[in-house]
DNA sequence: CTATGTGAATTTATTCACAGCA
DNA sequence: TGCTGTGAATAAATTCACATAG
């Protein structure tokens, strides 16, 4: 089901909120009310109440949510209740960081696969993951990989993109800075690092702080 | 001037645009109406003229808009007109691939400095910038430094900005996947790549594409 | 008595339709 | 005639206030 109420600004928090229950739940909580998870991730109750709200809401009136039945709901929300297999194209600087970064377990992925198209850097092991070459990528499909993450020059992602959508991929993110095409039944969501960057003088203070 | 009518989804689209613009300068083009800009970067027309207006319109009715001109205007109000420099903490990697980034002269940031704990690492220098001891972080303030790049590890990622904001530093980009505290009158942009990523499967169509 | 859940009110952002200028 | 710039209309998201359940 694909809950069309929820607007996309929840949809877009969700993932926060799952992160912040995580860290609550390291830290010994089994239960918290909108007003403490709210403290704790920087964000209005309210807010919080009413996402929750587009779903029917997860909580006890008077008591507050159960974190780990919450964290069921919001990953069943958004389809992380399954295992999702991932594959890296280009092995990079970026590509590297990726392979490397611990936070993407908390949300049920798995980089099962990387790709690179330099000879150098195909067959070599990068925390446990076999880099192989491009023309590879034709095996996603059968490998139950449905999901790519495209960190290769600009130059080469719609090529890239291309590839992939031929080998069956539906979910793109895309690290690449520009603009790709793809057929409308696929989305993408592209990360421009230095995009977020560029609004952080508009939003400085003038003078600096104590 | 801080434009105060500008809704902040104008604030930040105007990166994109630029981005765009800056390829459409490398391809050639002088000058684009509101319709070709908007086929290039996927977004409406008329969306790229209601957020220049709110700056009072930059374009030539009948014409469209010089792109140089263009550029000029908008990095003028994101106040990327001068040079910022920035300091990175944390070179692992991920702080190795935000220097490795190639992306961030477009917007005029430079990279001006890298600080790490890591014995091994300090003294080190990586793509032109020397790798320094967070003990160093006080002298942020004379070098002109004005702006952060944290690429902690979580544990560690609130006591360096506590450090950052005593080194008179007013704005941050945080990579940590984590909320952090910061006095009123100082900006963070946290970025948790996996955040984002977590919202893909939701948009994912159900069955594989061609 | 506490904290959720939700309609209603408000604010914010997008889309439209066309007036205005080259 | 062509394309910008913008008020007005629509849509979307946030905030509020309170009824409701435990």
């Amino acid at each position: 089901m694909r809950y069309h109420k929820a607007p996309d600004e929840t949809i877009r928090r969700l993932p926060s909120y799952l992160r912040g229950l995580a860290l609550l739940l390291d830290q010994g909580y089994k239960s918290i009310s909108s007003q403490g998870l709210a403290d704790f991730i920087g964000i209005n109750p309210w807010q919080i109440r009413k996402d929750f709200s587009y779903f029917g809401g997860f909580g006890t009136r008077g008591v507050g949510y159960d974190i780990e039945k919450l964290v069921k709901q919001i990953k069943k929300i958004l389809r992380l209740d399954v295992v999702h297999k991932a594959a890296l194209v280009g092995v990079g600087n970026l590509g590297l960081a990726v392979l490397a970064y611990p936070g993407f377990g908390v949300y049920g992925f798995e980089v099962a696969a990387a790709f690179d198209v330099s000879p150098q850097k195909v067959g070599r092991k990068v925390h446990n993951v076999a880099i192989e070459g491009v023309s590879e990528l034709g095996t996603l499909r059968k490998r139950g990989i449905d999901i790519a993450i495209i960190a290769v020059p600009r130059e080469a992602a719609q090529q890239t993109v291309d590839e992939l959508v031929k080998a069956g991929v539906r979910g793109i993110l895309n690290f690449s800075p520009c603009y790709i095409t793809v057929p409308k039944k696929l989305k993408v969501i592209t990360i421009d690092i230095a995009m977020d960057f560029a609004r952080l003088p508009y939003y400085m203070p003038r003078q600096a702080g104590a």
